[in-house]
Order: structure tokens, then C-alpha cells, then sequence
DNA sequence: CTAGTTGCAAAAGCTTTGCATGCAT
DNA sequence: ATGCATGCAAAGCTTTTGCAACTAG
């Protein structure tokens, strides 16, 4: 909920982890926390470019895969042409209007595909459910795997 | 289920809409519906280059987008780097492999969040719900609109 | 003949990579 | 001094676009 609050639990957890927190990481992380719109890299970096005229769209994509590998943001491929981040918090499922193009974030009540809010608030027109994880025949083998040795 | 009367179906419908069914885009269409793989543009355009050897990406490409607008196929963004395509039958949800990379189907039993035996046979590590619609603001503007003329 | 499709090549994104420079501990 | 982060440039991919040649009705 508040915002400044879930930013330096973020960055406590970032700095026991021996990340370092450079300038520009910390504009990365401050401008994704306080923004509500899912930005991709390139907004992001626009953003910050306006702080910090040398940062370098490089810095700003290995700030975001960083983040990503300490589970700290979620990348979206809600749209195709290009990946958007989102500070997790409680909330998980997006809605990308295709009127204003902007993400929005949907409680999860239940079931996306039946949720009464969402489908009471919103035209919805089509659902995608991406499951990521490991399929049972991959799991057998782990196990006969771990069997054998 | 019987896969050669849904790509009967396909054509039937295609047909009836005017599109010109060229060799090329019959054998799209036939590795689409014959494959439960979830092809990338790439897979789709090697295959059919063995039977064809002179088709091109490009056409690979305009035919899925065509197909695409005619709602016979789904275009997945599960991977991040490219996207995969889908004929449409009953099912709708997805699973990507970390470990295979494969993409399975997965029925909709309920919620993809709480499917029991989605849960039971696969590991879950995370789902992402994609809502393709109209936000609500949108909407009311539409509905202004619509009342001023 | 006409409209639409194909194939090639070029171009346009987005994203990754390599490397020298620079900063911080 | 060492290791890591930065910034720049180049390269790698996927995807789109333009256009001339071709095909089908």
C-alpha cells in the first residue's frame, strides 16, 4: 500500500543480499515502485535519462534482470513487442486495454476468467493464463534421476 | 479432438470469408493443427521450407497474422523472446516448461491458480492472468462519446 | 486483366554482449 | 588494488515493410 514503506523494505532486502545500490539502480527501482503503469524499459530509461543524462539503456536492462533474479519485479509479455516490469506487491493479474493501452492491475478475486468485479468494471475479451514450472514428465525423470544416484 | 475435421472446419470458415487458400498457407494451416507443440514462427517457416523450399519468413509471418485476425489461431507471448501459435479448439491455458521448454495445454478446471489437477501433476512456480479488454475508463468515454453524437 | 500473394532484401525494433573506463570498498 | 558497475558501440534476434515478380480467378 504505501509506497515508500515497500521501497526501502525492497532495498533492505536488496542490501543484505550484498547488492550493491548504485545511483542509477536506485532511480530504476524508485521510478518503478512509484509508478503505476507498468513502464517498459524504454520509458523507464527516458525517465531517468531526465536525473542522470549519461545512464545508458544497457544499465537500465541489466538493473531489471538483477531485480527480476531477486524475485523483486515480475516482467510482463502482456504486450508482444517488448517486456514491461511491475513492482510485485500483493497483486497479480494485468488487464492491457486496448483502447489507451495502459496496464492495469486486477485483484485476484478468484478466478480470472469469472471474477464479477473485473468482468462488472471492464469489456473483457480475451484471457491468457501462463502457468511457468515444470511439467510432470520432467518431474518423473527428476525423480528416476535422483532414484539411480 | 479429431484433428483433421477442425482444419476441415478451418478452411470451411476461411473459405465462406474469401481468403485465398494458397499451398502456402495450407501448409500452415496443416502444421498448426497437426502439431500440439505450440510452434514459433521459426519452427513453422523450417518445416514447411522442406516441402517448399521456397517460401519465405515473410509469408509465414502475413499468413499467422491473417489467421491471427480471422480468430482461428492464438498467438502466445508465454516466451518472452518470441511468439508461439495456437489453434484454438476448447482449451485455453498454458504451461511452460522450465525444464523442457515445452508448452503444454491445460484445461480450465476452474481457475488456473487453484486447478487441483493442474497443481497435482506439474509443479506450479507461477502464474501470470492476461486480460485483453477495454478498461472501464475507456468505456465511459466510449459511452460519452456515443451520447454527444 | 485485376487483385491479391509471394519472396527477397532491407529496415526497424528490442535486447544482449564485449570491452574499456570509472567508481567504491 | 580489486572487483563490480557503467556506458558505449556493435551485434543478434525477431518482426515489419517495400517492392517487383508472379499467380489465380
Amino acid at each position: 500500500m504505501n509506497k515508500r514503506e515497500d521501497m526501502k523494505q525492497m532495498i533492505e532486502r536488496l542490501k543484505q543480499r550484498g547488492v550493491t545500490l548504485t545511483p542509477q539502480r536506485m532511480a530504476v527501482i524508485e521510478f518503478l515502485i512509484k509508478s503505476s503503469n507498468h513502464p517498459c524499459v524504454d520509458t523507464i530509461y527516458q525517465a531517468i535519462k531526465k536525473k542522470y543524462p549519461s545512464i545508458s539503456p544497457a544499465t537500465v536492462y541489466s538493473t531489471l534482470q538483477l531485480l527480476k533474479e531477486m524475485g523483486e519485479i515480475q516482467e510482463l509479455h502482456i504486450r508482444g513487442d517488448r517486456a514491461c516490469y511491475d513492482p510485485i506487491t500483493w497483486r497479480h493479474h494485468h488487464l492491457l486495454c486496448r483502447s489507451c493501452g495502459r496496464i492495469l492491475d486486477v485483484d485476484i478475486d478468484g478466478c480470472p476468467i469469472t471474477n464479477n468485479k473485473l468482468i462488472r468494471e471492464h469489456r473483457v475479451e480475451e484471457v491468457q493464463a501462463y502457468i511457468y514450472g515444470v511439467c510432470s514428465e520432467c518431474l518423473e525423470k527428476e525423480r528416476d534421476d535422483k532414484s539411480k544416484s
